[in-house]
DNA sequence: CAGGATCCGCCTCGATACTG
DNA sequence: CAGTATCGAGGCGGATCCTG
């Protein structure tokens, strides 16, 4: 599959926005924000835990996804605690924190601001 | 058409991401952020000239729905300047001048970071 | 020129079933 | 328990055609 990212296919290198543009792909993943947000709130949490602990129902398969992105980026460690049952633990590492604290800045910049929903129409 | 936001079917209000989710969602629509850049490089432009300065090919179908999804939340204002042929033009509000302070900020803070691609795997 | 209407492919997500 | 594999549905964006 292809593995550049949307800037690159699109051949807008150079200009500004495109970094960005991918930045803020990877966080507007559904579910993103709010396991990064839960992610905050614990030492470290274990898989199911997690997924329980998130507003609303997130499949596993997806929850794995965005583990595995936030893993890649270096925003969380996962630790592999032995076998049978399995357990697993995700936490935030430095840099997962100080997204977290900008996402917190973000969403108080937008304090009352209102968007609506990014459908087409 | 459900006109609610993504937070809301979720039934996941009051929880911290809700707001930030949408605004996330509204940021990372395709062109978007060019969009507002290209915007605060003007006092004012026009349809066919934004569209001929962004860098890639954008469909008039998408540019107006993006401009008109800023008009809609403010952050842009459409003046339409007689008949015939058809002269538009767009530019920021003040609120507009901060989404773009805010996303230079973004991408600042981004720094030399690498995000890879959104795509599922 | 500035868009609206349509059609359509691709991607993402959700549900389900299965495994070490 | 913590995932992976597969299938299907819905939505977003691109291309094309059309109009005041």
């Amino acid at each position: 599959m292809d593995a550049r990212t949307r800037a690159e296919r699109d051949g807008s290198d150079g200009v500004a926005g495109c970094r960005l543009d991918d930045f803020l792909n990877f966080l507007a993943q559904r579910w993103m924000s709010h396991v990064v947000w839960t992610l905050a709130q614990h030492p470290a949490i274990r898989f199911g835990a997690l997924r329980r602990a998130l507003p609303g129902e997130i499949s596993a398969r997806v929850l794995s996804n965005r583990l595995k992105a936030l893993e890649e980026e270096g925003f969380v460690v996962r630790r592999d605690l032995g076998t049978l049952p399995l357990h697993v633990e995700y936490s935030l590492t430095p840099r997962g924190r100080l997204l977290d604290a900008e996402l917190r800045r973000g969403e108080a910049q937008i304090g009352r601001t209102k968007i609506a929903d990014a459908k087409e129409r």
